[in-house]
RNA sequence: GGGGGUGUAGCUCAGUUUGGUUAGAGCGCCUGCCUGUCACGCAGGAGGUCGCCGGUUCGAGCCCGGUCACUCCCGCCA
């Protein structure tokens, strides 16, 4: 028999009444009545209360043992009377009477209690992540990750797919994110990278001829970190296949994602065929790629309308006549809301740094009006234009925009999400997946003024290979395609270039010379000289997934050990300091610049 | 790199608007009482460089300047 338990803290039931049994387990909370102490002692599984008296030795001893110490009891089943059941609790009807215990693990004073569901700074929770995860919600997040992890493996080998494991020391790529680097002691003065992704290398198996490749990837990216991106590493459902198109990719995920969300929560999948749009569309509709579709508001284009004799917006007018657009949201009956609410609108606007938002509400009383700071300077007939166009009606409200097209993009796309929380529009009940496809190839670099890649080099492009108009890079759309799901980008994929001579043609387009492609891709432009089959894939992010399936929204939530918003593991202390002897074998020096 | 928010007891927070005696509450901790609790109860107690540095002032938790930490966002993330 084990020595510490032979039943755990959520197993003991009627069925054991009379029974003497060990259970070992954390001292979640203490009753003390001084003459009677009721203790819950809970492990993984679940929490049993257990009763000693003052005429047992032990008393003493479990009065003063502090709470989170790992303690063994051993004691009989008895039943609870009527009256002191707990319902709530799964063996709530039974408790243990104990006869003695041993301390196994005493705890200190606590920095932050594992008891309660009280919020905690992140700095202490992540300092102590030990405490932080016995905690139920922390400690059923992680259990409904690993869940996650395993449905998608199983589903996956289901589908046909093999894991396979790629390396995780290779080489930096010139596209993409920052690198994390790793000093080569054997070689000098060079680097490996840890992998972005294990992008090539799926290719490669592709390649290889192994047709169907999955794996629960992890990838390294050292970018500044947001509430939905770990700093450093997270993990994808990475997969690739050989002789697809696009809609073969879509199938296979469409599967696996509503299998996998009707597996794991109740909540509604919206379409379970998710609706494709278009990358221009959604920019279009939506202002940005990923559109939380549960959000009912559309952005419309009513630039034309500042063109009209009869508005009067001077400040509009003169900035579309310099070839700034105009866009707007409608919010259904809102003419009752109150001057504030259009206010914070217009206040939070300027906050995100936009010049503000202009409104007014569309009203009727012998004729249509609009009502609000700039509702005066609307004709009735231009109103009844902006009517049709938007699909308005009189009691709802027009929120404008007015800029170049990047700008109103981003601020009414920010203003959707924003709009649409202040009416409580979204129904938090459902899951809304989209494919957001025919991503260009190319976007042109402000920074840079230079012609860059807007995904992923390796990418498709559509259309006929000798039908590519390179002369204008900015309109070839590519096999591009990413799924969202409530305005969370879960990934991007692609169907896959196999052909090298459009790839050298694709990256000159891009600024790189053949000799380039062949130095810096070398891995890859070999193998597609050598029979490459037509292959594509896709790499949801599994934290996010995760994230979703739990309701976080923060990825920290969903993450065993995750690092701060500075990259540091504030448990392991990492990263630290290494001795001069480590820095002299890898041949580097520190060349710090002082604060 | 930039912007916003936060920072007061071990933890959660009030106090900052309008500067003024010894900075409060709840939880936790310590002591005592308590034999049916499950957020046990009751009584008492300890615990504070008000993130840090500087300034204004007769006087600063509060005002000003700087700085640090955490967090959210922008940039960045093929």
């Amino acid at each position: 028999m084990n020595k510490y338990r032979t039943h755990n803290c959520s197993e003991l039931s009627e069925k054991e009444i009379n029974k003497i049994v060990h259970l070992s387990g954390w001292l979640h909370r203490k009753r003390d009545h001084g003459n009677l102490l009721f203790i819950d002692l809970r492990d993984h599984y679940g929490m049993t209360q257990c009763v000693i008296e003052n005429n047992n030795n032990f008393f003493k001893v479990l009065e003063k043992t502090k709470p989170e110490s790992v303690i063994k009891v051993t004691g009989k089943v008895i039943k609870r009377s009527d009256g002191t059941e707990n319902v709530d609790l799964k063996t709530g009807k039974i408790e243990v009477s104990i006869e003695s215990l041993e301390i196994l693990s005493n705890a200190k004073e606590l920095p932050m209690p594992v008891f309660g569901e009280q919020d905690y700074p992140e700095d202490i929770r992540l300092k102590y992540r030990f405490l932080d995860l016995r905690r139920e919600e922390m400690h059923q997040n992680i259990i409904l990750r690993s869940k996650v992890i395993s449905f998608i493996r199983s589903e996956m080998l289901k589908l046909g797919f093999l894991e396979y494991q790629t390396p995780i020391l290779t080489s930096s790529s010139p596209e993409g994110a920052r690198d994390f680097l790793v000093p080569s002691r054997l070689n000098p003065g060079k680097f490996y990278a840890l992998p972005q992704a294990p992008q090539q290398f799926k290719q490669l198996i592709m390649v290889s001829g192994f047709d169907k490749y999955f794996q629960i990837a992890p990838c390294f990216r050292d970018e500044d970190a947001r509430a939905d991106r770990s700093p450093g590493e997270f993990y994808q459902l990475d997969l690739e296949m050989s002789f697809v198109e696009q809609e073969d990719i879509f199938n296979v995920i469409e599967k696996l994602m509503v299998n996998l969300f009707e597996q794991f929560t109740s909540k509604k999948i919206l379409n379970k065929k998710f609706p494709r749009i278009s990358y221009q569309e959604a920019m279009k509709n939506y202002g940005t790629d990923k559109p939380d579709l549960r959000n009912p508001l559309i952005i419309h284009e009513i630039t034309e309308i500042f063109n009209r004799e009869d508005v009067k917006f001077h400040i509009f007018k003169k900035m579309v006549k310099t070839g700034s657009i105009v866009r707007a949201l409608i919010t259904k009956n809102t003419k009752d809301r109150p001057r504030s609410f259009f206010d914070n609108i217009d206040k939070w606007a300027k906050e995100q740094g936009a010049s503000g938002l202009a409104y007014f509400t569309l009203e009727q009383d012998t004729k249509i009006k609009g009502k609000g700071p700039v509702g005066k300077f609307f004709s009735e007939e231009s109103l009844k234009e902006i009517m049709k166009h938007c699909d308005a009606e009189i009691g709802d409200s027009i929120f404008l925009a007015c800029g170049n097209k990047k700008e109103i993009e981003k601020i009414l796309s920010l203003a959707r999400d924003k709009i649409a929380e202040d009416l409580d529009i979204i129904n938090n009940d459902q899951f809304a997946f989209c494919w957001i496809v025919d991503y260009p190839m190319y976007e042109f670099d402000e920074n840079s003024k230079n012609i860059v890649f807007s995904h992923n080099p390796f990418s498709m492009p559509q259309g006929k290979i000798e039908n590519l108009n390179f002369d204008k890079p900015l309109d070839i759309k590519a096999y591009q395609y990413d799924i969202v799901c409530n305005g969370v980008e879960l990934s991007s994929g692609a169907i896959r270039n196999h052909i090298p001579e459009l790839m050298y043609k694709l990256f000159s387009v891009a600024g790189y010379s053949n000799k380039e492609v062949n130095k810096k891709f070398s891995g890859m432009i070999n193998a597609l000289s050598y029979g490459a089959p037509p292959h594509g894939g896709i790499a949801p992010g599994i934290d996010r997934i995760v994230m979703l399936l739990a309701g976080k929204e923060n990825i920290r939530e969903v993450t065993l050990f995750p690092m701060n918003q500075n990259a540091q593991d504030l448990m392991m202390d990492a990263p630290s300091e290494i001795d001069e002897k480590q820095l002299k074998e890898l041949g580097l020096k520190k060349d710090i610049k002082k604060n």
